[in-house]
DNA sequence: ACTCGTTCTTGAACACGTTCAAAACTTCGC
DNA sequence: GCGAAGTTTTGAACGTGTTCAAGAACGAGT
């Protein structure tokens, strides 16, 4: 049989996660997580160092979930902006269960000592895995991104990504519809923004903000 | 003399802002408030309802001194760049006590319940004054922005501002010097971006964007 | 001076996340 | 089987933010 030990955590981790969803995150308590897997607080502290652990339990969850859904999404569109859309709603959906408890999860997420912060080191893994995804929605599109964007570009929707998740939690609207609208329409936009790189006034502009970007980056 | 009451709030609020930038947000516990300003922990309660509104307090400080050194440091610059650098850098300024309580902070004032969320309700005044700031650094400008831009960005530079903002909190560099470098850089880019509007495909663009913005906005 | 209503102040109590020494259980060499 | 070493589990205890019933201080009217 599987190890009594994992069993034991995946037990804690589906009770904990169930519970975040039913009735978020604050009224989860550590007790009542405990008492409804059936084990004592001291031993999900066992294995998971804090709450938000738990919590990184769910982003990882989260975030396979939406590599595979995004792959399957992005397989029948080429053109930048439908891949975008694709990438950002299935993004959206597999959040969808979590979005009355959201605005914990970003108050949690955001503090750089929180093994969740997705800029942080702890999730080196998860971020690699949701820039990966963007990558593929950049590469994979035709006609092509100009070449001297498609090295940063995927960073770059990934932290724009970042933002429109950050509306979304705010968005209180039914279905949050409104965070909908944001993507159909941005979008669009940023491919035909994109577009405008040829022109030679704006290529320049162009070059500085990637230049910017760099600089920034690595410090210096 | 002064209404007691008044003179205890003050004083609880003080010794509160004092020991949050000498020894950050999490040990500075309320009972080491209440301790520190000689009154029971029930007393400090009775004027603030919560931690987070010492937060509060905190935030409508910093917004007031903001105000008064991004008017002067105005005075005598007149294009966008430069007035758009001369906001940020002071923004920057105000904040810095608090810079290594900067993530609690920001973590306090990103839940939609939280009087200090910045897009929330119990701020609307500071949010206003901060605005404020914006559009007078918008409409002081010579050359003048294009007038179609003039009435939505001072919003969209707002939300900018909130992104450096997070960028600073983050920024683990001396000084943070790399923010410094990142408004240094993005003002001019900003600036130089705006004056593109006058060619005729981006444009285009440009209406699409503020077209979005306003269907988001509004909800619908 | 005395009362009544309001404002201010107190400190014990609550639920929470988290810690930890000790107990219970498992595993493994022999 | 047996004992030792490791692993897992327990629940009481700590410090935290917050609440609240009770009392103290104050002010105005008589």
């Amino acid at each position: 049989m599987a190890q009594k030990s994992e069993q034991t955590r995946q037990l804690v981790a589906d009770v904990a996660l169930k519970m975040f969803r039913e009735i978020g995150f604050e009224k989860t308590t550590m007790r009542a997580i405990a008492q409804e897997a059936g084990v004592s607080v001291g031993n999900a502290y066992y294995y998971f160092a804090s709450k938000d652990e738990l919590v990184q339990e769910l982003y990882i969850q989260v975030q396979d979930e939406h590599a595979v859904v995004a792959a399957q999404a992005l397989e029948n569109v080429q053109d930048l902006a439908g891949r975008l859309k694709a990438v950002l709603h299935t993004g959206i959906d597999v959040m969808a269960p979590y979005h009355q408890f959201g605005s914990d999860f970003i108050a949690t997420a955001i503090r750089p000592s929180s093994p969740v912060n997705p800029f942080g080191e702890a999730s080196t893994a998860a971020r690699e895995a949701s820039l990966a995804i963007f990558r593929s929605a950049v590469e994979g599109s035709s006609p092509a991104v100009a070449k001297k964007l498609r090295g940063d570009l995927p960073e770059l929707l990934w932290l724009a990504y970042m933002g429109v998740a950050l509306f979304w939690v705010y968005d209180r609207s039914e279905g949050q519809r409104r965070t909908r609208k944001l993507i159909n329409g941005a979008a669009p936009l940023v491919a035909r923004g994109l577009s405008l790189a040829k022109i030679p006034g704006v290529s320049k502009v162009f070059d500085d903000v990637l230049g910017l970007v760099r600089t920034v980056k690595e410090d210096s």
